[in-house]
DNA sequence: ATGTGGTATTTTGTATACAGTATTATTTTT
DNA sequence: AAAAATAATACTGTATACAAAATACCACAT
């Protein structure tokens, strides 16, 4: 029972399990619910100041798109990523980042290349700041720029589903020693060759990023193996 | 008002709301609801037996499933599949099976590899019978033993998400004169190629059997569009 | 000390009730 | 007669109530 949410407030027009969603989403991916944490229904609308009803239909989409595991009759629990898992996701995001980039050097706009190039420089004014939050921030713009000139909206939104689903662990390799200035010369290649419209280039950009993103993720994990292993089998458990 | 479905019998230990889901699942797949049809959460729940809730339950996952459409505060439509969606769907499903493939090649077991033989026979017999219904049987039945021989849960559920989106439409390209000749002729190369072990070999074969498939369904499509469009039109006014 | 059984509590699963909004029909006004 | 305003209706969104199942706890026996 870490976790508080915050209270609910419904300024918006959209549906209350909507909100709901995000805000547990984002509770998982800020580490506020640990990994294999339970989740109670009851408690969180409480917390949220909403009834059990949105809350229900809001873990049910959080379910679908890999954040929580539901046991019938038992209950709801923060999925565990492992090591496996994240194989299992970069595999198919190798792929599709990959199939995006070429259709984005095939139909992008010019207002969305200059979009794209005015977000290579927000991530490389982030990184020599060394704001992480604003890289954060600014890296998932720039990819998503990329995505929606794919021109593809069920690409793009599988591609940030997977996106989302690893961002807790993301941050781990973010701080692994010169991956930031890495991603930024992979960035910068990527944009290259999407504003020269060259498909197979832009392809190559795209799945060495990724398969550079993977192999420091899963370096820096086996590093900080030792301490994490004890914490999440005892999260797991409890 | 058109479609009747059937009364909801809780023998399985599976949650109300997943059998009500795979119901309506079932029911837009074989046409007993049209694209554009609105779908009232009272009216489907009495002819089902049920309640509300887990009817609404299953309304949300089908949304993320991209079978309805939901507009807040208006209500829930049967998703109209357009040329571009098909076209959407296949561009992805080209990556992820070219994929699925390859990783097929490097990781099926010789029980696996001896199932994909069988039902490849399994989909031959059912097309020399000309029997529809078995064929699209053993035809999901053929590719799901691939994506699992993946060792990639999340692609195979991915692929199988998309694969049913287009049901609804596939039966179209089926029927296509020569497309299921063509087909058995490209899942045996497929079998080989994995068979071989060569990963290369079986991600063309993928890649051109989706690719003919998308192709014999654009242009089935095309063929049939006169009236098809009139249909469309009115359902989605309806 | 440990294991088994039963009860109490907690939590999920489902049903229903109520409120608010969008749509439709009706009426009134120009 | 047409258009606008208003009332009626029907549906979604949310809350709550009730039932069934699972877990936790405690007593008792071995």
């Amino acid at each position: 029972m870490s976790g508080h949410l915050e209270q609910i407030r419904l300024d918006s027009y959209k549906p209350l399990r909507e909100l709901v969603c995000e805000h547990i989403r984002e509770a998982i991916i800020n580490g506020v619910f640990a990994p294999g944490e339970r989740l109670m229904e009851i408690q969180m609308a409480d917390e949220m100041g909403v009834s059990r009803t949105p809350v229900r239909e809001a873990i049910r989409k959080l379910e679908m798109e890999g954040f929580v595991v539901m046991i019938p009759r038992r209950g709801t629990y923060v999925s565990n990523m492992s090591i496996r898992d994240i194989n299992d996701v970069y595999e198919i995001r190798i792929s599709l980042d990959t199939l995006a980039a070429g259709l984005a050097a095939e139909r992008i706009s010019d207002e969305e290349l200059e979009e794209l190039q005015r977000l290579l420089v927000k991530v490389g004014n982030a990184i020599e700041e060394n704001d992480m939050a604003k890289v954060v921030e600014a890296d998932i713009e720039f990819h998503d720029v990329l995505y929606k000139a794919s021109r593809n909206e069920r690409l793009r939104n599988i591609i940030n589903n997977l996106r989302e689903q690893i961002t807790v662990i993301r941050g781990v390799s973010m701080r692994y020693p010169g991956r930031l200035k890495d991603t930024q010369e992979e960035h910068r290649r990527l944009v290259e060759s999407i504003a020269a419209r060259n498909v197979e280039k832009s392809q190559e950009a795209a799945r060495i990023h990724l398969e550079n993103a993977e192999r420091t993720l899963m370096i820096a994990m086996s590093e900080r193996k030792g301490g994490e292993e004890l914490r999440n089998s005892l999260g797991a458990k409890k």
